[in-house]
DNA sequence: AACTTGACGTGAC
DNA sequence: AGTCACGCCAAGT
């Protein structure tokens, strides 16, 4: 009714992600009013508008998963996230380091 | 206008 | 370690 599609208050929650953070589609998915799986949260995130920082959504282990159907913007998104001071481990983001979750802000 | 298909995970078993 | 259920929506036919 007065709230959001899924999808939109996905994309909302994405754009309260802090620079140089980064958070994983299940802890996204979860958040919402009408929480959904990680799969779903990555479905929706395929569709993100060009104004919300969808390179700081990883999976959870810190794999880049749109790299995985298209490696030219993968390696878009390690750039964005190196840029903001985002630590790799391989090819993963060190998730430990720099993980995001929306239950702990509370915003 | 109805139906099919494809689309950036995750945890439980 | 492999399989499976979970659940949404838009574009194409």
């Amino acid at each position: 009714m007065d709230r959001l599609s899924g999808r939109d208050e996905l994309f909302e929650v994405v754009r309260k992600i802090p620079r140089g953070r980064c958070a994983g589609y299940g802890a996204l998915g979860r958040y919402l009013a009408n929480p959904v799986s990680g799969f779903i949260a990555g479905k929706w995130m395929a569709a993100a508008p060009s104004d919300v920082p969808w390179w700081r959504v990883a999976a959870k282990d810190g794999t880049l998963v749109v790299a995985r159907r298209d490696p030219q913007l993968g390696i878009e998104q390690r750039r964005l996230l190196e840029a903001e001071g985002v630590p790799f481990v391989e090819d993963r983001v060190n998730m430990e380091a720099v993980l995001w979750d929306p239950f702990d802000e509370l915003d």
